[in-house]
DNA sequence: GTGAAAGCGCTAACAT
DNA sequence: ATGTTAGCGCTTTCAC
């Protein structure tokens, strides 16, 4: 096998005596060609390694079977995996995927972002920016003036948006009642960062289940970290001072849950005897903390693959009637999974 | 701002009262224009939102500006993190990235993956895929017929292809050494899976590093482990009992090294005054386990950084003189990390 | 079942 | 400084 210019329609179609019409029957699987035609062609394809340009292609369906994708934290490891659902569900489908990770989670370079995927001409795309502040506002602006189909991932719900999203206020209000249920009246909260859409969920679950349970959520119960093990072994010595009382804690990742049981390690805090505590995230490693860890399992390649499923269900539609797509807003039920940082040693 | 059907560069002519090359020309900011009929085009842009359509501009430049890459295992942190790296360098130089996520490490699909590449056209490629046992084997095979400048990510130096890898070998060696210099003698190594090539780089240099401290390493200071928390306290507590008189440890990554934190925090083992360790890595958590561990830290942002850089130089000179390209080999160094793991208490 | 003509939206090369 | 002509490689009519 020898490299030479690439091969296009038009040569195929001259060395197997036909037209690139039919060459590009053949290619793209018509019925409507002579079985022995079809063979030519074929063996033409194979012995001079023919691959179709799908740049041309795309131009001239009007469609590139490109989704693009707008990340930003990649490196952090609940954004990633989330990412890795988006890739592998749109492998399965037959799309591209175009990928952009902004450099900053609150951005003035929406715009930017979105012309230069208009202008590669994808599909659809999937919006999968942590909402934060109101890092959101410029939908109200834009979203009405793109025909293009968008799904967001891990939002409020709005109007005319499609959104798909883990349910964190359920989440939280499981982990926390786990805490009450197994017997604990004084159950502290380390936080998110409190501007993001997901922190407050959580809060409000953790709030909400303790007034169900007729116990009053205060301030001092509460200390906000930023998701970072530094964070949450700080945010975990302030509550320590404000709220000595506290025997259960609920943490809003499984990386400041684990500066807790590290630094509880250190003070001789007894786990889950003098502080039972609860992550969230479900991280493979919160299995081999020590204790091991109860956390609210969030299954974030699934909610990537529903929201690619969801996003290529609107481009066909798209396609057919036009202006009948209803906004969809799926929101995914985490699990709460019990280990021995919330059993009481019996 | 309504919607209408999307301008062509024609429509924009025909409003501004130019020819199509004209617009064109005000679209690459080409400076034969004049400045008036500048203004007018771009008047017109404005107004009536026009975006050029880059499947045209490939199809007719033949250059689509677009790099592919090719990750495995994007669900865990390293290559997640090397690819935040890989796609923020690639927005910095102009390019767009298409992302395939393959499902397994070591898989048979490779022509497939090279083949909808070639289809799209991408100016190059980007392979981050771990080196594994022989799943680099179909390079031999392939890589004379592509022409595509391709850039191969963490790997063994091989002839014709080009490579930028972070040296295993070296911080391995520096950890063992550094191990070694604070008084211990019976350094144990936990591996990571042998048929990983940098696992078996971290081995060669914990094996050398004790040989040339006149240290005679043996089977029973080994113990393989797979990366994952799990599998760390499995080999942990194998070290335990083949290699008692274990008083250091390197550990091939810090996710086993925490699960050997742990365990021998319950074990009543303290570190390091009984056990010193050391990690490989250096994720942002090493710094608050307890204590904070000592380890590699590689830069990961900046392995994928240099990878795109060189292949966009690659890119550039394929261009101008086509045969002449030399493979090149870069080889990152990680840096130590003194912490308490591996610090004598005073 | 197959082919000819036209067009997708843009740029390169040449002409003016 | 601007316009004209001819493609880029493919698909979509619409003939035959």
């Amino acid at each position: 096998m020898e490299k030479r210019a690439k091969l296009t329609i038009y040569e195929v179609a001259d060395k197997a005596g036909v037209s690139r019409q039919t060459v590009s029957r053949v290619i793209n699987n018509r019925p409507d060609v002579a079985d022995e035609t079809r063979k030519r062609v074929l063996r033409i394809i194979e012995e001079f390694d023919y691959r179709p340009n799908a740049v041309a292609r795309s131009l001239s369906m009007k469609r590139t079977n490109n989704f693009g994708l707008v990340t930003a934290g990649l490196e952090f490891i609940g954004p990633s995996v989330t990412m890795s659902g988006i890739a592998k569900e749109t492998e399965q489908l037959g799309y591209g995927l175009y990928l952009k990770d902004l450099p900053r989670f609150n951005t003035d370079i929406i715009q930017n972002i979105i012309d230069w995927f208009l202008t590669r001409q994808v599909d659809g795309i999937i919006w999968a920016v942590p909402e934060i502040g109101n890092n959101r506002d410029w939908i109200n602006n834009f979203i009405d003036n793109i025909r293009l189909p968008i799904i967001f991932l891990t939002a409020e719900k709005r109007k005319n948006i499609s959104t798909v999203t883990i349910d964190n206020y359920y989440g939280a209000k499981q982990a926390t009642s786990h805490l009450i249920e197994s017997g604990r009246k004084n159950i502290g909260h380390i936080s998110g960062p409190m501007d993001w859409w997901e922190s407050k969920q959580r809060y409000n679950g953790w709030r909400d289940a303790l007034k169900e349970n007729g116990i009053n959520p205060k301030e001092n119960m509460v200390a906000e970290g930023n998701w970072s093990s530094k964070s949450g072994k700080k945010a975990f010595a302030q509550l320590l001072d404000s709220f000595p009382e506290m025997d259960a804690l609920f943490v809003a990742n499984d990386q400041m849950a684990l500066s807790v049981l590290q630094t509880a390690c250190e003070l001789k805090i007894n786990i889950p005897d003098q502080l039972s505590v609860s992550g969230f995230d479900g991280i493979p490693e919160s299995e081999f903390f020590s204790p091991p860890l109860t956390t609210i399992c969030q299954n974030l390649v699934e909610l990537g693959s529903v929201a690619v499923q969801q996003l290529a269900q609107m481009v066909e539609m798209n396609n057919s009637d036009k202006e009948s797509r209803e906004s969809i807003y799926i929101s995914l039920k985490p699990e709460l999974i019990i280990r021995q940082s919330s059993i009481l040693n019996l």
